[in-house]
DNA sequence: TAAAAATACTCCATAGGTATTTTAT
DNA sequence: ATAAAATACCTATGGAGTATTTTTA
């Protein structure tokens, strides 16, 4: 797909924690599943969005810019889904429309 | 992941449409890419969004309540992609931000 | 019968998980 | 040594393509 608001809030996420670790436990994912998210979405658009060390995280100037052009997709993507789900989460439905039935996911 | 623009994006140009030919030729892509987007996010929501007979498709009630809460986000999407891309399109690059590189793209 | 949607494959990317390794303090 | 990110490996699903079949006006 070309635009994804699960990986914009990803890096919307990791962007306020400053830490994978905690960013993820947030988003309800592994660690690794969003280390790999964000390198899959700096290599679709062959631009750094962070600078990691295993002690520190920075957003590249790059990785803010799209942040800020993100930031009102992200607001106005909330009543597209249930009641205070988030954006991107590892389980449960998908988007939001009236009664869900069974919500089979990844695994 | 949990929130689509591009599937939200091929039900809004269904709906104007009424046609999965046409509105897949509008979005780029093949007709059964179309039909098996719409699909799975019936499949995922666990309702029926659009009524289709080999003659007439219609949206159901479920899918145009998705489609108003969906249409603010769509509108809010398009300054984060590059100057006039669509949401969802088969090829090209990804989101944008600054200079994208090479664009893969899935097949 | 003709046009349109669905189906049946195939291929590759995305995405998540656990276990483990690397790295920097 | 420890804490945090990266890597390696696995599986399932998404999403696109072409070719073909089904459906119905």
């Amino acid at each position: 797909m070309r635009l994804d608001a699960g990986q914009l809030q990803a890096l919307a996420t990791l962007a306020e924690e400053l830490s994978f670790t905690r960013a993820a436990r947030r988003l309800g994912v592994a660690q690794p599943a969003l280390s790999a998210r964000i390198r899959r979405m700096e290599r679709r658009l062959g631009q750094q969005l962070v600078e990691r060390s295993t002690r520190s995280v920075r957003i590249t100037p790059a990785g803010q810019d799209l942040l800020s052009r993100a930031g009102p997709m992200l607001t106005a993507a909330e009543p597209v889904l249930p009641e205070g789900e988030p954006v991107l989460s590892a389980a449960g439905p998908v988007l939001s429309a009236a009664e869900p039935a069974e919500a089979p996911r990844g695994g």
